[in-house]
Formats: C-alpha cells, sequence, structure tokens
RNA sequence: GCGCUCGUAGCUCAGCUGGAUAGAGUGUUUGGCUACGAACCAAAAGGUCAGGGGUUCGAAUCCCUUCGAGCGCACCA
C-alpha cells in the first residue's frame, strides 16, 4: 500500500477511535500551505450527520492526531478545518521506501481483463489530426490501466469497410476506367496497379465531393460497397492492395506516436460472427422491420427522450457500422470474454455507442455483468472554434502537424549533438513530446483549441519542459561520485515540498483512473517537475559538503527522475538521453 | 423541435462527488547565466467564475431561469 493511503487508513481509524464512522478520509493538499501540508474538512461533514458543533468534534480528532510521530503542527481553522503537516521523520521514511522501489509508489486494483478500442484509423483516408486524441488518449489509458495491475487487450479497429471504400474504388475506376479489376472477365489474376499513400489522401476527398453534389454518383458508390461486401472480385482484389498500402502507412505513424495494438484488426474482421450475430438477434425476436430495413428497439421507460431504434440490417440487405460493432463485439466476447470493454472515439459518437451498447445487452451479446464504456473525447480545434484546418482550408493530416513540431524542436536542439541521423531521432521525441502532452492538459471530454502559434511553443507547461528536467536530473546523477545514496534527512522548505508533492501521487492516479482522464497527471507531472525545479535552482546538490545532505538530494533527485520517467511512459511519452 | 455538452485572467485551459484568500501556462513589465544543462528560476500586474434567482454555516461547483456557443438525433462512420 502507498504512503500516504496508510496515513489515511490511520485517520480513518483514528475517527473511528473517537466515536466517528467513516468509510475513508482524503488528505488534500492544503489551499493555505502556511497552516500546514494537508487538510482535512471532515469535521464539518460530520457535524451535520452527527449534530454537533464542527469545531469540537476537530478537536477530538486534533488530540488524536498529535499523539501520532507522523504528523506536527496540527491546527483547527475556521470553522473546522483541520490542517496538519508530516514530520520529517515520517517523509524520510516515505521517500526511502521509495528510493528502494518505485514501483510501490502507487496502489494497483483488483486484476480485471479489459478490452479496448482507440485508434480507429481509415483504410481510406489518411490520418489528420482527429485521430491524434484516439491515438493519445487511447494509449494512454492502455498503459495506466495495465500499470493499476489490469490485463490489457488493444485494437486499432481499422475502418476498412463502408462507404469510404465504395468512394475510393469509384474515384479509381474514373482515374484508370480500363484497369483489369473492373473487367467483367476478372479472375483474380494479379494486376500490375500501384499506388502511394499520398495519392489516396487526395481520393477520398475528391469522390467525397463528388458525391455529395450527385445523387447519381452517391449511388454508384453504394452499389460498389454492396458489390465489395459480397465479395465482388475484382473490387475485393483492388480494395486489399489499397488497404495493404495505406495500413503500412497508418502503421508507421502510429509508430512515430508511440502507440501500439495488440490487434491490428479492421472492422471486415467480424465478417465471420456477422451470421452468428444476426442469428442470436432474430433467436430473441429482437428484430423487425421498418421501412425495408431490419431494426431493434432499444428504447426504455426510464428515458426522458425519444430513443429511435437501432438499424442493423439496411433496406438493401447490406450491412452497416453498426452491424459491425455488434458483430465485432460478439466476437470480442466470444473470443477474450474482457469485464470490460472500451471505446475511446469522438465524443459526438456518443448516442451511437448508448444504442450499440443497449442492444448489445438486450440481445445477450455481452453477459449482464459486461461493463461497455464509450470514452468519448472532445475535438481539437483550430483558432476560429472549427475542427481543425490548413491555411488553405483543407484538413490538417497528422504527418504535416508532426513535421511542423519537428522543424521547431529541431532549431533548438542542443548543438554539441552532431551525429544527424540522432539529431532527427531526438528532434522527433520531443515534437511527439509536446504535441501528446499538450494534447493531454484539458480533461478528455474538451473542445479545446490548439493554435498554430502553439506549435512554436516549447516553454512552460509543454512536454519538452518536462523531457528537459528530467534529462538535466540524469545528468545531475550521472556525474555525481556517489552512486549509493538514501534519505537521512530534509533540510529546508524546497525538498520538502518535493517530498509533499510525492506523497500526493496515489490520489493523482487514482482519480485519473476512476474518471478515465489524463489532465491530472499531466498536470502533476509538470507540478512534480517544477517543485524540483525550483529546490534544483536553490541548492547545489554536486558541491555540497555534508554528506548527509548531498546523499539526501541524490536520492531526492533520483525519486523525481523515476518517477517523472515511470508516469512520462504511461502518457505515451519518451525520454530521450540528451535534447 | 427533442436531447447532450459548454460559458472561469488579454489568450489557451485547470478547478465542478459543495470548503478557507478561484489556480496554471502563455502574453505584458522586471530581475537572475564565468553556474549540477537558462527548453531554467524569481517577482509584478491581470477576475462581476456569462446574467438573475434559490438551496445552506459555506456555491465557480448543486437546483431553477434568461442569454450565448458547440454537438447529436435509424439504413454515413
Amino acid at each position: 500500500m502507498s504512503y500516504i493511503k496508510m496515513i489515511e487508513k490511520d485517520i480513518v481509524d483514528i475517527f473511528k477511535r473517537v466515536g466517528y464512522e467513516v468509510e475513508s478520509v482524503e488528505l488534500t493538499t492544503s489551499n493555505r500551505p502556511d497552516l500546514g501540508d494537508f487538510q482535512l474538512n471532515d469535521a464539518m461533514k460530520l457535524a451535520k450527520s452527527y449534530h454537533e458543533n464542527p469545531h469540537a468534534i476537530a478537536e477530538k480528532i486534533k488530540e488524536e492526531l498529535e499523539k501520532d510521530d507522523k504528523f506536527t503542527n496540527v491546527n483547527i481553522a475556521g470553522p473546522g478545518f483541520i490542517n496538519i503537516s508530516i514530520s520529517s521523520k515520517a517523509l524520510i521514511e516515505f521517500l526511502n521506501s521509495l528510493n528502494d522501489d518505485i514501483t510501490n509508489s502507487f496502489d494497483k486494483r483488483k486484476k480485471k481483463k479489459i478490452f479496448i478500442d482507440y485508434g480507429g484509423a481509415n483504410i481510406a483516408k489518411t490520418l489528420h489530426v482527429g485521430h491524434l486524441r484516439s491515438a493519445n488518449i487511447g494509449e494512454a489509458l492502455k498503459r495506466l490501466a495495465r500499470a493499476m495491475g489490469n490485463e490489457v487487450i488493444a485494437d486499432v479497429h481499422f475502418g476498412d469497410i463502408g462507404r469510404q471504400s465504395g468512394m475510393v474504388i469509384s474515384e479509381i475506376k474514373r482515374l484508370h476506367p480500363d484497369l483489369k479489376y473492373f473487367a467483367d472477365d476478372y479472375n483474380g489474376e494479379e494486376v500490375d496497379f500501384s499506388i502511394t499513400a499520398e495519392e489516396l489522401g487526395e481520393i477520398y476527398p475528391r469522390a467525397s465531393l463528388a458525391s455529395k453534389e450527385d445523387e447519381s454518383r452517391m449511388e454508384e458508390v453504394r452499389q460498389i460497397t454492396a458489390d465489395l461486401e459480397n465479395g465482388h472480385p475484382g473490387y475485393t482484389a483492388l480494395w486489399n492492395k489499397i488497404k495493404s498500402v495505406s495500413i503500412e502507412d497508418i502503421k508507421k505513424i502510429y509508430i512515430k506516436l508511440n502507440t501500439d495494438f495488440d490487434l491490428w484488426e479492421g472492422e471486415t474482421d467480424c465478417y465471420p460472427y456477422i451470421p452468428e450475430t444476426i442469428a442470436k438477434l432474430k433467436e430473441g425476436n429482437y428484430l423487425y422491420e421498418s421501412e425495408g430495413a431490419l431494426v431493434i428497439d432499444i428504447a426504455e421507460d426510464t428515458d426522458n427522450s425519444p430513443m429511435p431504434p437501432l438499424v442493423v440490417i439496411k433496406s438493401n440487405g447490406a450491412t452497416l457500422y453498426a452491424t459491425r460493432e455488434l458483430a465485432t463485439i460478439y466476437s470480442r466476447m466470444k473470443r477474450f470474454n474482457p469485464d470490460e470493454l472500451w471505446y475511446v472515439t469522438d465524443f459526438r459518437q456518443g448516442l451511437y455507442f448508448e444504442q450499440v451498447f443497449r442492444a448489445s445487452k438486450k440481445s445477450g451479446l455481452v453477459n449482464p455483468d459486461t461493463e461497455l464504456k464509450h470514452l468519448g473525447f472532445g475535438t481539437m480545434n483550430g483558432p476560429d472554434g472549427k475542427p481543425f484546418k490548413t491555411r488553405d482550408g483543407g484538413v490538417m493530416d497528422l504527418k504535416t502537424l508532426i513535421n511542423l513540431v519537428i522543424e521547431e524542436t529541431t532549431s533548438r536542439l542542443n548543438p554539441n549533438i552532431t551525429d544527424t541521423k540522432e539529431r532527427e531521432e531526438i528532434a522527433e521525441k520531443i515534437a511527439i513530446a509536446a504535441l501528446k502532452y499538450a494534447d493531454f492538459l484539458p480533461f478528455r471530454t474538451t473542445d479545446y483549441i490548439f493554435e498554430p502559434s502553439k506549435f512554436a511553443d516549447l516553454e512552460g507547461k509543454t512536454g519538452p519542459y518536462l523531457l528537459y528536467s528530467t534529462i538535466r536530473m540524469k545528468s545531475l546523477l550521472n556525474k555525481s561520485d556517489i552512486n549509493q545514496y538514501s534519505v537521512k534527512e530534509i533540510v529546508n522548505a524546497t525538498d520538502r515540498a518535493v517530498a509533499i508533492t510525492l506523497l500526493n501521487l496515489p490520489n493523482v492516479i487514482d482519480k485519473s483512473y476512476d474518471v478515465k482522464s489524463l489532465n491530472d497527471i499531466a498536470e502533476y507531472l509538470y507540478k512534480l517537475t517544477s517543485t524540483y525545479n525550483k529546490f534544483y535552482s536553490e541548492n547545489r546538490v554536486l558541491t555540497e559538503e555534508n554528506p548527509a545532505v548531498k546523499s539526501s538530494w541524490l536520492a531526492l533527485t533520483n525519486i523525481v527522475k523515476s518517477t517523472n520517467e515511470m508516469l512520462l511512459d504511461i502518457l505515451g511519452i519518451e525520454v530521450p538521453e540528451k535534447m
């Protein structure tokens, strides 16, 4: 158990001993650091339920707290705030436990099997800035869930079928009408045709625009989509070729983003499970015909607004997104039987997922106790408040964005790093850190504005700040002539502040995991690092003459460095050796 | 029309399971490198928490209401 949780448990015992039943208490960092390290607000809450004077309750608690040598400076302020500080003796004990083993710095949860679906790259389209959040948040939640002791399976869930396939094929048909794939007598033979990811990136928007303006073109697209789904040999061969080009390109960017999946599956991977899924829905008599389509009712009595039924089979007999989603859920349950299924997508899909989840529960595709969670996120907008665009009005693709940031980080690299390849690698790592960290700072569901000028912003509360500071800690430790150290004393206010901040980590991790947002961890990293940097600027570690003080400060530096590395790793951010 | 989300410093965002004097970064002004790495540290200025009402010891936070913004509402994904 983490140190702060042990202290909190002790305090709960104290409450019980003096006659107040509380389940738990949380030590929160004080709003009034002049009065103490932490504050307890429980006396005022208890005053209500026990009909007693809050100050009198606080007084009883205070008396007991003072008997424990972990606490000092216990005082009561205002209506019944209890302020407490942690004694140096306790802080030293705590810091040394971290110095010995950093992996005990926060608490694990009861192990669960979690299946997480994020990324959601679309084969037909190049990755754009909208995909950044799903990759960042999904990857970090995966790592966080694993760090909390869970078994986690991640799937990229490529969008590899659907109308966009029809769009792309129809456009290629226009560009190369004589291609063998389109011939009536096409028989599965190899066709000499190649396409680059760049070309692909231009094809979809053109087709999409044309279909929007021309209903007959849209009808053609629908037809091609249906034919493809029904196994049209030429379309299938062409689409597979496009898929392999696109997937290769997409994988490269995910690797750059430090994002990795256990399963690189797509929507089409659920096809073998569609018949069973439909059979299961029919078995329970959940499907009925409405306007030519097969739908399932999912309204519930408690709904305070109309809930439309979910279309499972289109009137032309084809499947659609929801069909494949249901079959995918069925396949995941059958193959992995997870306790929880998480979907990290744009929050605009909230209603859709609510529908799919209800249909899955109602029809028994999942177990009654399987938790289905849609972890929606807000959109990353441009300065006009609309989804991020390039100067000429196009959607900013992810590669361009990454390269823009790399340009900035390259220009600031230490000139002592001369190897060209090394420079490129480091500049890229810093750029990714900048992008990811900026993306984690707002709460998960917040729409936020990402201004182009922020690309150039590598100072202050940024990824590069964290990397720079962590590298500086490493550098300090490397230069030290001592490599065995431990905390022997708390020397002044600056090292004390670092210790108190470290103490608070488990509560930050808990909250972050409970609400499935990384902003608390991102914020904590800055808090810890800047608190350390203040210590760093006011104390000279390497030239310190008192060996006990020097040892303590080296240990403190080591703990902060390790904590930063651990938390940055959870966020999917790599720390280079130098920068 | 129905539903969901949001409105906090010049800008970008935290804080929302009610707690003390509403925070951070950036920008502006200013100080600190012959220094363990200055992508750093320090200081100042900057607020009607959209407006109004209510609940209570206490409201940015909960409830009602007005105004403003965004998003979603069966055969797209």
